[in-house]
DNA sequence: ATGCCTTATTTCATAAGA
């Protein structure tokens, strides 16, 4: 069974090339992330012609992940049960028709596919560590926690993969030193993920088609892909009774070159 | 060449991404 994850950065924009690199690729289940369409608006038609059931949470121009499975696609969750919502700066708060509102965005999607409990995640960016995004980035990832333990229990094969956006170590970023007081590598998003592994999740780590780090995403700016200044943000955290079954796994950096691609690359991981 | 930002929208400017 061959499993993908890959954040899009809009389904509609990248309609064409998600269309070819699966009829390349071949995975059975695929995770999207930021669809940036509504659930409505997802393109099943042309997903499912090539094969594919398909579940989409999304909600318009932001966030928005989907799960794509040929090996049966049953008890789909939209969300997952205490799944925080982010009721924005205070000026973006003014702007909510109820203020103090926190509906939770749309950021996970879970279905049990050939067997295997999947859950397709958009983890919040967090802007700066100083914004309320990053203690709803925090909120998030603790909820996350709870939510997978009972998964976990319930689901010994379970896979939970996406745009975590965060950087498990400093390995995991083109410099360091350009991230410092940034997101993505700071104490508190390290330790939330080492909560999600201390859960029984591994790291299950692509290999890069080229250079030494497994980057999956790389800035538009500046030439960052060609000069390999990339993240990995992007993550497969699958229980240990999935771990054992794999046999690969790699970052399609090809499907990063190119006129428009996403700025995050796939990754596919192979079962036993 | 892998090549110097892209997306959707209350659009010709802005916010967000990471």
């Amino acid at each position: 069974m061959r499993l993908a994850t890959w954040n899009v950065n809009s389904v509609k924009a990248r309609l064409p090339r998600l269309i070819d690199w699966l009829a390349e690729t071949e995975p059975d289940v695929v995770g999207l992330q930021e669809i940036k369409v509504t659930s409505a608006a997802f393109p099943a038609e042309e997903v499912e012609a090539l094969g594919y059931e398909v579940a989409a949470h999304g909600e318009g121009r932001w966030n928005g992940v989907a799960l794509l499975s040929r090996v049966g696609l049953e008890r789909v969750s939209l969300g997952f049960p205490g799944e925080p919502g982010y009721e924005g700066e205070p000026a973006e708060a003014m702007l909510l028709d109820e203020p103090g509102l926190r509906r939770p965005e749309a950021r996970a999607v879970g279905a049990d596919c050939g067997g295997v409990r999947v859950w397709s995640l958009y983890a919040p960016n967090g802007r700066t560590p100083d914004s309320a995004h990053y203690a709803y980035k925090l909120e998030w990832y603790a909820a996350l926690r709870t939510a997978l333990a009972a998964e976990v229990k319930d689901w010994p094969q379970l896979v939970a993969y996406g745009d975590f956006n965060v950087a498990p170590t400093d390995d995991d970023v083109w410099d360091p030193a350009v991230f410092v007081h940034s997101t993505h590598v700071t104490p508190p998003e390290r330790q939330a993920l080492a909560d999600l592994r201390a859960l029984g999740l591994r790291d299950v780590v692509p290999a890069p088609m080229k250079g030494p780090h497994p980057f999956t995403y790389w800035d538009y700016r500046a030439g960052a892909f060609p000069k390999d200044q990339g993240m990995r943000i992007d993550l497969v955290y699958a229980t240990q009774a999935v771990a054992d079954r794999v046999t690969g796994a790699y970052v399609d950096r090809e499907a990063r070159k190119g006129h428009g691609p996403s700025d995050h690359a796939p990754i596919v991981v192979d079962l036993s």
